[in-house]
DNA sequence: GATACGTGGATTGTATACAATTAAGTACAA
DNA sequence: TTGTACTTAATTGTATACAATCCACGTATC
């Protein structure tokens, strides 16, 4: 473990928000593996806290999926497999259908513009071949979307699952065959919600959403195959 | 407010997590009202154990969206409004679907047989007008539909949204005239996923799915009336 | 009489202390 | 050498103590 990630003082939030979201913040970019026990001392050490935030944050990513309790062990961060990233994916497959269909039906102007805009900003950045900003990019166009459904239960969810993902889409962007085809599933998603045509609107978001799905699951069975292939060097020092 | 719940020590389980459920469980059965604040000295007291418990339990509830934080007030029992049960229902309508296509292709023939069983065992039930039982075997016939989809994030997130609809679900159980229209529903639902008609199950569940919403709108719509109506006796003493 | 200010109590936020349990290591015996 | 029992260290689970903040009430002044 790289001992690296550092508490943000910058927000006036409670210490277990701001706990909460650096430990899912180091959880999402990999930098507490699968598997890895969080142990509360330690932390609190680390983050200059007592035990009672780090508490009451893993309570929480308890909750969230992104944390596993193991009784009087504590926490470990959540495996990723296959299978739960099959289900997580059928799950979103389903809403994100819904959040493009209902975005048709709820999209005002301004926001239509501004997802014209963002989905000219995404086009223009995958030139750059920034990985960080195309995914940054990606994020904002779909967020538009999501948020146009004017369903904060729904908004709420799909971030959620959204997470699971967060480790794998980015071997999905820094594909460049790849991109084109992006490209064009954004413009189907743009074009049909400009219409307001729902139902291509669905099948556009299901289509881009089963791309995504084939990279992010051919990535987790190279990482299975690479760990199992690992000699026992993984051991964790301290 | 009754102070009438308490906590069951019969579970092996750490505080945190019987207290989790026992406040989950007043809330949802109403004996903590929307609005009414949850103080933590209060109810440990009234649980007989501290507050660090309490206080973790609280976490879990947040993001459970059943209780709002209030910084530096703690947490109240979140209120319901129509737009948030509209918003519900509006994503259960969609997982709900899911599932029962998942199901037609995933059940095993000992699931159909027990589905089957609940069907005419919720019709037998039915019959009772015991409203209770009638929930009861409600719920067992959709859980195993449920769990048929074999999608264990699918069945949390069923669930978890299930419990933001578990106060008003009653109110259509308790109306005589709905319970043919329910068994009629149930059967369809049965035939489809026996039939391994994906489209016509998804279709059979977003009709029962719908039916139940315009009685959960009107009891809320209702409830609203009442609570205006209401003189200000609603005052909450100790 | 109304408004502004101050003070005290109540409540949350955070830290620490204590208890219980697990896990590992070591020594001793078979 | 292996197995078992005992001891000790580490970690979680729970309780309590302390700090900071907010809210309501009362008083004083305009």
């Amino acid at each position: 473990m790289q001992d690296s990630f550092k508490i943000s003082m910058d927000e006036f939030l409670p210490l277990r928000d701001v706990v909460f979201k650096t430990l899912r913040q180091a959880i999402l970019t990999g930098e507490l593996k699968p598997g890895e026990r969080l142990m509360e001392i330690h932390l609190a050490n680390k983050l200059g806290v007592s035990r009672t935030p780090i508490r009451e944050a893993i309570r929480k990513l308890e909750l969230e999926g992104l944390v596993t309790m193991i009784p009087r062990r504590g926490a470990e961060v959540s495996q990723i497999t296959e299978k739960s990233m099959q289900d997580v994916l059928e799950v979103r497959r389903n809403l994100d259908a819904l959040c493009a269909q209902l975005a048709c039906e709820r999209i005002s102007k301004e926001e239509l513009d501004a997802l014209e805009e963002a989905k000219n900003d995404f086009e223009e950045t995958v030139k750059t071949k920034d990985f960080k900003l195309i995914a940054q990019k990606d994020v904002a166009f779909h967020d538009i979307i999501i948020k146009a459904t004017n369903n904060m239960r729904l908004i709420t969810l799909i971030n959620n699952l959204s997470e699971q993902m967060y480790r794998y889409r980015f071997e999905y962007i820094k594909d460049f065959s790849q991109h084109p085809t992006l490209i064009k599933e954004h413009q189907d998603i743009f074009n049909a919600i400009k219409a307001g045509n729902s139902e291509k609107a669905g099948e556009a978001a299901v289509i881009h959403i089963d791309n995504q799905k084939k990279a992010i699951i051919a990535q987790i069975r190279l990482d299975k195959l690479n760990k199992s292939g690992m000699k026992q060097d993984d051991q964790q020092h301290e």
